[in-house]
DNA sequence: TATTAACCTATAAAAACGATAGGGTAATTA
DNA sequence: TAATTACCCTATCGTTTTTATAGGTTAATA
């Protein structure tokens, strides 16, 4: 199951897309409108922040920007950066790879190839970028 | 991410299957051979028996054995009964359906619609049985 | 200089996860 | 029929993860 944090996470990017024109948009503003706790959500800023996701304006009329094109920003790349892998075991993972310490090979392993297909699957709906989002 | 206990459920099927001749196999023999906590595994068997997954048979040279043919067991019916929902949020779950509490209008949500191809996809893999899986 | 809002660290409550403990019950075999 | 094997059942426990909350600091603006 997907994380409220991620969940959290992908509605901010929307409604940053969504709602911005030039000024930047308080995280006081997200909380109340999209019904996410305040510190939560500066918390989960902070991660969209470090991962370059989103630019922050501090002060008086500050708030947050996504720091790059909507078309450049996918659900995948959110979820990887609050939630971790995507794939279901480690072992089939792309950016979080870990072998299973119980399997004796990789290779052979069934199971690893079933995930293996899910993974693949999953990825490429969710490499989806904001932009594609909202055509659905 | 999948559960250890899932994960465990999987292989004890797998394990059913290929080396089951007539004989039940008993649940320390399961324990040793793929390395599960003997008291974790019983506790698993407990949960894949009362979904009639298994079947077990009682007292000395007892154990368990596939409750139905293999083709007939898939890994999605495994991982329902072991971790729950396959879906990634709760609202496009098909056997788990529970409606977000934010959420305004399931209709037009998009992270809903992206989820929703998500399920399917990973639904149609999953729905292999363990027979499909002995092909892979 | 008062206000707004981002930034930062720490802590806490609750749930989930992974496992263990300790006995009870049924069937087989010697 | 006694011993053994192996399933059955409930409870508990320690750790980690999740979901926050608290309380203050720093920067920009009006």
């Amino acid at each position: 199951m997907l994380s409220k944090r991620a969940k959290y996470a992908i509605k901010t990017i929307l409604f940053l897309n969504e709602y911005q024109d030039n000024k930047p948009i308080s995280a006081k503003t997200i909380s109340s409108e999209e019904r996410i706790p305040y510190k939560f959500l500066e918390n989960i800023l902070r991660d969209l922040k470090s991962n370059q996701i989103v630019k922050s304006i501090r002060g008086a009329e500050g708030g947050y920007v996504l720091a790059k094109k909507p078309s450049e920003i996918s659900v995948a790349q959110i979820m990887r950066i609050i939630d971790g892998p995507i794939a279901l075991i480690p072992c089939v993972s792309e950016k979080f790879y870990e072998p299973c310490l119980e399997c004796e090979d990789e290779e052979t392993c069934r199971i690893r190839k079933l995930f293996a297909m899910v993974r693949t699957e999953m990825v490429h709906i969710l490499d989806k970028s904001i932009t594609d989002l909202a055509g659905l």
